[in-house]
DNA sequence: GCCTTGCAGTAACATTGGTTACAAAGGATT
DNA sequence: AATCCTTTGTAACCAATGTTACTGCAAGGC
């Protein structure tokens, strides 16, 4: 374990905190499509993103879904600090996205870490501006863009998360995550095949130029 | 000052705290409509609210604005902390709602309390908490309801914070607001009116109720 | 091969929201 | 009162998105 932390979170964890985390964290490896936290749970210790990607999604009261964004190798999830502090349920959903390694610490931790360490302080708040930032940067998108300036954005997204240029993923799924129907993304899905920008499959979509 | 600062937040700060408050922070006094943060501002205070109300706006590249939520007595904005952190420019627009009293505090003393006062945490970590609370709920608002649904929410909200049933607001200042149009907000409002929800006037609102 | 199931393509239509254009009403100024 | 400006009301129209319904196709199981 003591491998994996240094190597994602090395450069800005002193070594002190480093030994900390390994003595008290608990290293899990979990698959593609594995729910790490419902809307609602309680949550009693925070992730440390070693590989891999999650997706957090947001439900409205009809089950509608939403995605917010991702998190990645180095990030943590500030919804779950958020939640733990004010003792309160999440309020987000989250998913990895790809098979993943996480290392998991005990939430009592963080105020005798907040106190102990600067750079434990530094990337607690870099976390909550990263999250904050990318929360508006998914706002901007919903309120200003339209739904195919939206969509091509998440197929950018997902192709980068996912590291190549294939996104396993039907029309139906897309329609979940940007909150839309099949058949309006099955459309504007043809209209970007059409301009030559994605090759369409059963199945999978592969980006040719976005 | 110091009698301002114990009445709105002598519950939650301890007295050592105050006082370095009162020692170092200057207070000001802003008229409504009153621009304190402008988008790509570098922020070198942090403001905390005594009375009065503050809007949070986000503009989109065609200078589209759109509101995120109010600050009211006891809060502060945690976006400015983001980005004062990270040293980055401000992503927000900030004008009073209301006439404010508030006191900014030079942002060096951020991560000296943050070591030293306990309660200087809890209040920045709730701060965050309760800030990304807002931000996800105007998301869903944006994402899952119409139109007719976010006029009602903006009606009440903004009633709540100034403490009455009279909206004074022409629709295009609301349409801004609600990034929308004005016709589309007279025809959503002439429709309440019908239902009885509230009564129509020029230059105000009068809600009767929703 | 044949059947079932899930995925994608498409047409027709409904609804929501945005745009343009113009009229009418309320206030303020002269 | 005559004029001017701002605000509101309304109609007609358009574009984007969502809905319903039906089709064909591919893959896997039988």
């Amino acid at each position: 374990m003591i491998q994996e932390l240094t190597e994602s979170y090395g450069s800005i964890f002193e070594k002190d905190l480093i030994n900390e985390i390994v003595q008290v964290g608990t290293f899990k490896e979990v698959p593609e499509g594995y729910k790490l936290i419902e809307i609602g749970d309680y949550i009693k210790g925070m992730p440390l993103l070693i590989s891999g990607a999650i997706k957090i999604l947001r439900e409205d009261n009809d089950g509608d879904e939403l995605l917010l964004y991702y998190l990645e190798k180095g990030d943590t999830c500030s919804m779950t600090l958020a939640c733990c502090m004010g003792d309160s349920k999440s309020e987000i959903r989250a998913i990895t996205e790809t098979d993943s390694k996480l290392i998991m610490v005990p939430m009592q931790k963080m105020e005798e870490w907040t106190v102990k360490y600067k750079s434990w302080r530094n990337f607690v708040f870099n976390s909550y501006h990263e999250r904050l930032n990318e929360l508006l940067s998914t706002l901007d998108s919903i309120a200003f863009d339209k739904m195919d300036a939206r969509l091509i954005s998440y197929l950018k997204e997902k192709a980068r998360i996912n590291k190549g240029d294939i996104i396993n993923n039907t029309h139906q799924e897309i329609a979940y995550e940007l909150h839309s129907s099949r058949v309006v993304i099955s459309r504007l899905l043809k209209k970007l095949e059409q301009m030559g920008s994605i090759e369409l499959h059963r199945n999978y979509i592969k980006i040719l130029d976005l």
